[in-house]
RNA sequence: GGCCGAGUAGCAAAGUGGUAAUGCAUCGGAUUGCAAAUCCGAUAUGCGGCGGUUCGAUUCCGCCCUCGGCCUCCA
């Protein structure tokens, strides 16, 4: 089995061959940061980190890029309005970002270049734009000519002259040709700017990402990701930078773009304001749950985001962490029955254009395997083999790795709060637990009930064990 | 208007030219003092609609309907 992934480029899957296999590159637009991620910024992260996970176990080495966007006119406006300096802001953002990424199980990239270190790399390139005649200056401005370069919008797959008919936008009179764009703009000097041979100014939107690929990964690499959103303009205006800036070589081999996150069947932006951060989710379950939730839909489909959906997925997880801890190390009930999965089941299925939801469906059939591994319901294919629960459960945590989840003791896991912690603390529970106990040795079962339905109210779920009674938070 | 994507059980969500994974929910049963958890079993004659290709289509093709997205900052 080969890996196989969804080439915007060429709409169809496609076997994947790196251009180096001792040295897989892949970037991934980042953040723009003048505010907290919400959930649809989560989801390219999550899918592209499982990407890199799914990669790293590929090849020898990956080298994965994310940048951060610290550039931005959204950021002079965030500052303006709040009295605060950009680098305040920035910097603060980042770390936010970091945290809420790291809560989601999210791996650091290899690279994470910001603009404000690479804008003389981004002035170095719109120079070379223009010596070649595929940019020109313009009141202060520089701006790209669309016309200049024949492949225009294979990406997007709109032809200029619809990109023309559907404009909505005022044509600027500095433009030559309605489609241009602009690489370079002045700034007044209240804004953040930068000397060029055009003027105190700073970059336009697209050509950080080629400056910041381009440092780090030459003309040509694997990998480029991002949301659907990119594809037109933000990927079809990197395209056409990078390759008249490198003599047409190849930008990028493999176009990946995830879709949507929906909130009530609703597009959610910050520009309609319906929107969930990762911060505020994070209030309301672990990280891992809502990773999981990311990765419970196919990377390319819309997500409808619901808190339902939400808690089903940390209920999933549950029973993942039940069935690590009902494996003790020294548990070695052993199974006859072959596997329900075949060897390394879950990578496969993420080879298959990371179809996590497959991938998930085998971690369920692995985890009842676990919990249960004398089960007549696993119907037994494939060679026979014996299996030990210890084993079982090492092959459940392998998988698990490759998805990002199931990082923490079951323990922890059960024992998660929620921030703003409403309910009763652990010592309370445990309290409460040994009040009970108490009532049933006593036959007491009135009000061991009403201890258990108690606790039940404040959202602690009671489970009586052959090892003692354990509980959980519902 | 142009371009793109999606419509599968109560909900979520995979998948396949040969008769529908998985999770939740629901209904039986085992277990339990009762629960929870766990286990056993049941639950889509059907995959938006209408045609076509085919021995056979949910899966391919065409048309239609509905919904969403992009074309402007956005993951």
């Amino acid at each position: 089995m080969k890996l196989q992934l969804h080439n915007t480029l060429t709409k169809r899957k496609e076997e994947f061959v790196p251009l180096d296999p001792s040295n897989v590159r892949m970037y991934v637009c980042g953040p723009t940061v003048y505010d907290f991620a919400h959930i649809g910024n989560a989801r390219p992260v999550v899918v592209f980190d499982t990407l890199y996970r799914v990669l790293k176990r590929l090849y020898p080495r990956v080298e994965y890029a994310r940048n951060i966007t610290d550039i931005d006119d959204k950021i002079i406006a965030r500052a303006l309005e709040s009295k605060r300096t950009i680098d305040e802001i920035t910097q603060e953002t980042t770390r936010a970002y970091h945290e809420d990424m790291a809560a989601l199980g999210a791996l650091r990239p290899d690279h994470e270049p910001r603009c404000t270190q690479t804008v003389p790399e981004m002035v170095a390139m719109i120079a070379k734009l223009v010596a070649s005649g595929h940019a020109y200056a313009a009141e202060g401005h520089v701006m790209f000519n669309v016309p200049a370069y024949a492949e225009y919008g294979r990406l997007s797959g709109r032809s200029r002259d619809d990109q023309i008919a559907g404009a909505r936008v005022e044509v600027a009179p500095y433009k030559k040709d309605a489609a241009d764009f602009v690489l370079w703009k002045p700034s007044t000097p209240e804004q953040p700017g930068w000397e060029s041979p055009w003027g105190r100014g700073r970059p336009g939107w697209h050509i950080e990402c080629s400056a910041m690929s381009e440092k780090l990964f030459g003309p040509t690499f694997d990998i480029h990701g991002g949301g659907q959103d990119l594809i037109f303009p933000h990927h079809e205006n990197e395209i056409a930078q990078s390759v008249c800036a490198h003599d047409g070589v190849q930008f990028v081999k493999y176009w990946m773009h995830n879709g949507f996150v929906i909130v009530n069947g609703e597009k959610m932006s910050k520009s309609l304001g319906n929107f969930y951060t990762v911060r505020d989710l994070r209030d309301r379950a672990p990280g891992e749950a809502i990773r999981l939730l990311l990765l419970k839909t196919h990377y390319r489909a819309p997500l409808d985001f619901t808190d339902d959906g939400l808690k089903q997925a940390k209920g999933e997880l549950d029973r993942w962490y039940r069935a690590l801890a009902s494996v003790q190390d020294a548990d070695e009930e052993i199974s006859d029955i072959p596997l329900p999965v075949e060897q390394g089941g879950v990578l496969e299925d993420l080879m298959d254009d990371l179809n996590t939801p497959m991938a998930i469906a085998r971690m369920h059939a692995l985890a009842d395997f676990v919990l249960n591994p004398t089960s007549h319901s696993h119907m037994p294919s494939g060679a026979p083999a014996i299996y030990t629960k210890g084993q079982l459960k090492h092959r459940l945590l392998l998988n698990a790795r490759l998805l990002g989840v199931l990082t923490q003791t079951p323990d922890a896991w059960f024992k998660w709060t929620p921030s703003g912690n409403e309910g009763p603390s652990a010592a309370d529970i445990e309290a409460a637990i040994q009040a009970r106990l108490d009532a049933r040795k006593a036959k007491n079962f009135a009000e061991a009930d009403r201890i258990r339905d108690d606790l039940k109210a404040k959202g602690v779920i009671l489970e009586d064990g052959p090892k003692g009674t354990t509980w959980k938070r519902g």
